[in-house]
This record gives C-alpha cells, structure tokens and sequence, in this order.
DNA sequence: TTGAAAGCGCTAACAT
DNA sequence: ATGTTAGCGCTTTCAA
C-alpha cells in the first residue's frame, strides 16, 4: 500500500489514473480486449475495437511503455553504438537513425565509444540494462571486441561492413566499390590519369579505411590507370593529416593532378593545402571528398564527394533488426548506395598554368 | 503462467534467471534488502551490504532499468528538445548532453521539433509515454507552443534563455552579453570604427537572434561605437542569406571593416561571399562568428569565432532538471558563459589596398 | 535495520 | 473473439 509513489503523483479523485482499466471499464470491455485493440490485434471485433479507441480518447488514455515492456519482454528500444571520433560525419548519421527508428516506433540509446576497452564494457553494459531490442553497431571497425562482449548474449546486432558470423547479426554492406567508381571515372573522363589517394590508417583490415582504399583502387584498375605507390599517401583521417600529405604531393616532382579521399576533413585539408600555397583547386589540383558531410557544401570552393546514403544506412540496419526480431532470416545482405555528388572541387588539369588562378576565383562567383 | 514471453528466452536450469531474488538467495537475505543495498540506501548494514555486492558479482546480475521503472515511477530518462534547423552546432549539443546525463545515470530521448504544432505534440507525446522525468527544450525559439502542451503535465522542464514561469520550471541563461562583448571589444582594439552584424530572422521576440542582435548593440554602445541601420543586416541563419548580405555590404561606399555574426553558418557565407570578390579576409572585412562549430576551424582562414559553453549548457540543464525532481529549488538562473576564440578571421582594417590579396594568402601558410 | 507482500501498468497464456 | 489471471522484476509501505 502506497499512499504516493516518489516519481508520479498519486492519483485521486479529481484525478484518477488513467489505465486500461479505466479504459475498459468505459468501453465495457475487458482489459485485455483493450490490451489487443490498442495493440492492433486483428483477432479483435471492428466495433469493440472501435469503441475501445474512443474511450482511449475520451480519456486521453497514454499507454505506459514501461510497463508494456516489461510484460511483453520488449523494449522497443534500439541501441546505436558508434565511434567518439570527432567526425562530423557521426552526428547526421545519429539523427537518421533517430528519425528512421521513430517512424517504426521505437526509440534509441546512443553510446559512443573510444578506442579503450572500459568504454565498450560500459556502454555495452548500459544497453542491456535498458533492455534494448537490438543493437547497431555503426562503429566501422572496434568490431572484434564489440563481438567479444555479446558473444554470450541473445541480443540481435547488426554491423556495417563486418560479418560477425554470429547467429542473431545482420550485415550491412556498404557500396564503396560503386563511389569510387564513379569518382575514378569522372576524373578519367576530365583527362586525368595521374590520381592520387589519401588514405587513412591502413594499419589494421576491416576497416572503413582499407575498405576505401580497395575500392579506390579497384576503380583506377578498372579504366587502366596505373597508381604508384608515391602517390598514395596514408593519412588517418584528420585535417592535419589532409594538409601533412598536400604539403608532400605538392613536393613532388611528378605530381598528381587530382587526389581522391578517404573522407571529406581529409579532403578539407588538402584544400587548406592547397590554398596556402597559393596555388588553385580544381585547377591545380582536383580533389575528392567522401561522405559529403553537411559542411563540404560549405567549403571553397564547394567539395565534390562521394555520399553514402545515411537513410539507407539507418532504415537497413533498422529493418535488418526487426528481421532478426521477428525471426525471419534477414534476406542477403542488406547493400548501402553511394553516389557522387559533383561540387567545384574537380575540373581538368591544368598543371603548369598558374596564371590562370586569379581569374578562376572571381569566376567561382 | 507463460512458458515463453515473446522478447527474452525464458530462463531454464542450464540458465536460469538471475533477478534480486536470484541474488538474495544467493546473499540469504531478503529482495528487499538486495534492493536496497543495491541503491546504496544508508539504512543498510555494511556488512550485508557487503554480502549483496558480492552475491551480485558472482551471478553478474544486471538490474532490469524497466521494472525499476515501473516500481520506482522514475524512468531516470531525460527528453532533449532541439530544433530541426540543419544547424551544424546542435549534433554537437546533443553529443554533450548524452555524454553529461550518462555520467549522471540518465539515458536521453532526442526529439527534433520543426515548426509545426504537429511535431510539437507527436514528440512531447512520445516523451511522456516513455516517462520521462523531464525535458530540456534547448530549442532556442518554439517556447509558446512546448509551454503550452506542458501547462497541465508536472514534467519538469528547462529552457535555455526563456522564462517560462511555470511551476516545474528552471531557465537556463546563455551570457551573450559577454561574447559579443569580447568580439567587440576585440575589434575595437584592432582599430575598427564601422562594425556592421549579420543578424539571423528578427522577427519574432524571445528568439535567439533577438537575444544576440541586443547583445552585440549593447556591447558597441559601450566602446562607444555607433552602428547606423545600414550596416545592420537581416539575415536568416542560413549560409545564404550570409553570401547575400555581404554581397549588399560590398557594395555600399562606406562600408564596415568587420563584420560580426549570429552564427557560424552565416560567418562561413560571409567568407565565401569575400572571397568570391577577390577580396581578402580579415584585410578587407574583419569576420566574427557565432557558436564555434566544429567546422569553424576548417574553414579558410579559419574563423573568429564566440563560443558558448556546451559542456556548461547540458550539465546545468542536467542540473536543473535534478534539482526540480528532487524538489530542491533551483537556485537562480543557471548561467552559461561564452567566449571569445581567436582564430584568422580578424586583423586590422586595410580598407582600400586591395594590392596585399596574394601575399596574405602565402603569409597564412 | 530487515522482511513480507502489495503493487507499478501492461501482456499473454489459458480457458471459454 | 473475449475474459480471467498470473506474471514481468523491481520498489516501497508496513509490520516486526
């Protein structure tokens, strides 16, 4: 007997909790016929079903999910794990997500993690004290040890990019073969054959930097364009990393005329890069981004880049969890579009004809 | 009696279900008690206390946030309320806010609201049907309609720059005064006289653009500086608008040396517009902007910028939010301050020797 | 200080 | 198709 719980005010007589008690009692049902109808149950009679919506109304019945989740054993509650990498590239993929999830009626738990072993324990941790009915892991790469931790548990996982092999995941597989195609053969077609790539950190596989990579370089392969080695430079993701490398192509003798990249901050760099030694982009120097991060459009000139298409992502991964779920295999792997999305970033090379730079900046207007 | 609820597998011998009954048999004392010691309330014996910790240990028992939930009337969730605007600095926002509330033992919902009523009552009643135990609504405009879908409810609520002297209510203030302050003030030191503002959508009162627009008045009324209307311009937050009114600018006869922001967004329009000129930053026009977002040290020249605390505005909401719940009275205005961050968007004024453009791109190298 | 037991609001197995 | 009822796992009152 409690005469009034800490959180929620007690109910009284001017105002009585509303329940599916008092629902059905309105509707002249009983609560489990407002428990199904409520539910969409199809096994509930149209006009009961009906005047149990009414009475919902009447009473501006909200049904208390955490109660429904702890009968029904579901949270309705996606966990969304990705990296703490400052990338500017996470914060719209959350949003995304948020918004797909919502629109399937669920909501999410956000966790980020660094490279360190704790923060994956703990949010891994937090997750499943809230019961989440699933987890995406959108962290491209820290699979291993993501996977070491739900091994024993039941709990459905998908990853982007990364075959867990375990029995409740799905994968998710990026196109990063078709974005850099694209971008490979719209540099081809400028008249470039000298192309170069700035990587990220090579240095473990599974990754999202090595997966680019290949697909960078399957696509030069493909319209028979040769890539030395001295012209692929291994950055690791960051500005800094974009400007150190510039600074390094534009060193050389032979130098390439246009560089694709790893990501849009790598691609920002070079552009700084670029610019800081006087020298103009496309002309000089054509460059391409990957991601196509809400501020490339921003960028001067405006960043041409691939895009990976955050809705897709986030509504495949969501629905990939909802199959597991309801134990349906997931069909195949669920494939992720990229495109490219041509900005002023790219033209056609021009080396050796500095004069024209001035001109071509009054003619970005 | 259920043999196998639909989520959860039903535990068995082999795996049999580890609850505070588990765990209290395992300490030979009582739910009660494991429960309490569990929550760390002082009326527990250490030593038993003791017991209980060790018993959960060993079976790796993990508390079930939902029936806790549903037993305490608490749902230890936060509700954040951000505005759907593409604005770059509210991904920011909500990453701070997650990570203060995790560390206070809160997990967070995210809503995005855009104008419409309808988005307004779809996510207030998403919130109250998870059970949140307060919203912060860092909307920053939008207060009427939220204030009014609350009135009735007891959700405690924060706002950030908005009094809405409602019983369950605290406001968060963003010391803008300060910033605009500091960026006059720094300009003022440069030697600039003519300091025109780009100033977002000034219609409405209440509004974070009004709120800035004053601030920045108030701090040139004090060094002294007049700023006729023409060099006021009425923006909309947007990188456009921002390119549209420097456009204007440029071709006044007498126009501004520097330019303070509303935003970033509009600041990075503000440098495009320049450069589209031919013109240089900060040489010809002195740049100020507004929320020190991520991107604002990516751009060319990087951007002067004023800052507020993000940090402080989530872990004062958080704050705020706690204080109501417990029943403290918050104490007076939670204050957020801001800052000046100097980048290379400011110098002193050269108004009319447009000669200096190419070697100041060098020198920035 | 500790234990027993009655809820919290809902779902789902079982019976009808 | 609908009703009855026993939980879901925890908190908290009340009694000891």
């Amino acid at each position: 007997m409690r005469s009034e719980k800490n959180g929620k005010s007690a109910p009284d007589e001017v105002n009585p909790r509303v329940d599916i008690y008092a629902v059905a009692k309105r509707a002249g049902v009983s609560p489990s016929t407002v428990s199904r109808a409520i539910n969409g149950l199809s096994t509930v009679n149209r006009r009961l079903a009906a005047k149990v919506w009414n009475a919902a109304q009447e009473l501006n019945y909200r049904p208390n999910l955490q109660a429904r989740s702890l009968g029904s054993g579901r949270s309705r509650l996606f966990g969304l794990v990705v990296t703490d990498v400052s990338n500017p590239f996470f914060p719209d993929m959350i949003r995304r997500f948020e918004h797909h999830a919502v629109k399937r009626g669920y909501e999410i738990l956000i966790g980020s993690l660094s490279e360190d072993r704790e923060s994956i324990d703990r949010c891994l941790k937090r997750m499943s004290e809230r019961g989440v009915d699933g987890i995406a892991a959108l962290t491209f790469g820290l699979h291993q040890p993501i996977v070491e931790h739900l091994v024993e548990k039941q709990v459905p996982i998908v990853f982007a990019n990364y075959d867990a092999r375990l029995p409740n995941s799905a994968c998710l597989k990026v196109d990063y073969r078709d974005g850099y195609r694209q971008a490979v053969q719209h540099l081809g077609f400028l008249g470039h054959r000298k192309i170069g790539f700035l990587a990220g950190t090579l240095d473990r596989p599974d990754t999202p930097a090595v997966d680019r990579f290949d697909a960078f370089m399957a696509a030069t392969r493909e319209i028979g364009v040769e890539v030395p080695s001295k012209w692929i430079f291994e950055g690791n993701w960051t500005l800094e990393s974009g400007i150190a490398m510039t600074e390094k192509l534009l060193r050389q003798r032979d130098r390439a005329t246009a560089i694709v990249c790893t990501n849009d901050v790598g691609a920002i760099g070079v552009l700084h890069a670029v610019m800081n030694h006087g020298l103009m982009v496309p002309d000089d120097l054509s460059v391409v981004g990957f991601d196509n991060i809400h501020l490339s459009d921003y960028t001067f000139p405006p960043l041409t880049t691939i895009e990976m298409s955050l809705d897709q992502l986030s509504e495949h991964a969501i629905q990939a969890l909802i199959e597991i779920i309801e134990g349906r295999k997931p069909r195949s792997p669920h494939t992720v579009s990229t495109k490219l999305i041509l900005r002023r970033t790219t033209g056609v090379p021009l080396t050796n004809q500095p004069s024209v730079q001035r001109r071509r900046v009054r003619a970005n207007a």
